[in-house]
DNA sequence: CCTTCACCGTACCGATCGGTACGGTGAAGG
DNA sequence: CCTTCACCGTACCGATCGGTACGGTGAAGG
């Protein structure tokens, strides 16, 4: 999956953005090709497919929420809750940045609804993983259902995203912060 | 928008079913005909153009959401708590139900980026008639910021209908639930 | 019986989709 | 200086996209 030629990069930089900007489905190979300064050949020398290219787009846009996750461990070490917050401080400011325009991962499940699609087999895979992630997240935290709650909070954020798509971005991070926090409270009080 | 000739509800019926399950962009006009058993200018009489036939379909979509507030309201009258947790439960009963693929609206969003395009604004516009909707419910409650319940209420319904496409339908439904009764007293106590 | 007219599907339109055959070019190596 | 070879873009492939021109058909009305 590794690509290696200069050229390559350039196509899958591009790809990356148009496919994250308009949707996977909305951007043809020529756009790619166009904006990369390339001529459509040198995307087919570097990947298989359109839908190839497009797993790899997915593939890599899994790789930051997961950096998080250790990110947020390396930071709050032995405090599992503020490791929690860190995150979804992570997530919420995600959500404030220009630009951003909902769970690319999301977005491809829903773009590609037919669950054995390799695009939505891989986002569906990635999402699983992240969430098992999120579990050992939270499966130190003081809780009767650690599993629950990692569920729950990723639906929060789930919701967050798609909400920012719909609605307006500052409300939906202010409103992923509150609620996860009193989400995760309910789960502490007793 | 009223569709009168019986050929057009059977080719509005179908558009909708395809919409629904294959997404509006992976849907040609062509199939729509086929599977109306119909040929392609029948359509353009009675629609001007596929994005107006998915402009039609996104609002049909929304009267459902609108008549369940309404069915609660009128199921528990003067117990607002048992009103949200009617509605709760009704979106968490048709996630549970086989071929359920999520918001109609939040898909159209997803599938449309762009602000500007019709289908985005249709769909946004019913959304945020919703969420108001929603908002009168929550507001006699007697809760600090009844706004922002229902604007988390909201969030965590997206959030299992985008999960419920990604991971299962019955653990979506069954979060949701908690989640929101959660939250829902979280703002109550006190 | 003939005309009218609403309605329909065949056969087509140009544009774009993902993908490729192939000739050209430029640096490396003899 | 000539050959080799990796690399590239032009120009094209068939298939499909949304949309339409137009000839055919069948019931209603005279």
């Amino acid at each position: 999956m590794e690509v290696r030629s200069p050229t390559g990069q350039r196509v899958w930089g591009v790809a990356c953005d148009l496919f994250y900007r308009e949707g996977i489905r909305a951007v043809g190979v020529a756009e790619i090709a166009e904006r990369s300064g390339v001529g459509k050949p040198s995307i087919y020398r570097s990947f298989e497919s359109k839908e190839q290219l497009a797993v790899t787009y997915v593939q890599a846009q899994a790789a930051p929420s997961h950096a998080w996750l250790d990110a947020a461990r390396a930071a709050c070490p032995d405090d599992p809750k503020a490791q929690l917050r860190h995150v979804i401080d992570a997530l919420a400011d995600r959500i404030s940045e220009p630009g951003f325009r909902g769970c690319p991962l999301a977005n491809a499940c829903v773009e590609f609804p037919d669950r054995d699609h390799p695009v939505h087999r891989t986002a569906g895979a990635l999402k699983a993983e992240y969430l098992e992630m999120l579990a050992e997240l939270v499966a130190p935290l003081p809780v009767r259902d650690p599993q629950g709650l990692a569920y729950m909070l990723q639906m929060l954020v789930e919701g967050a995203n798609v909400s920012t798509q719909i609605f307006s971005a500052e409300r939906s991070a202010a409103a992923l912060k509150e609620a996860a926090e009193r989400l995760i409270r309910s789960f502490m009080d007793r």
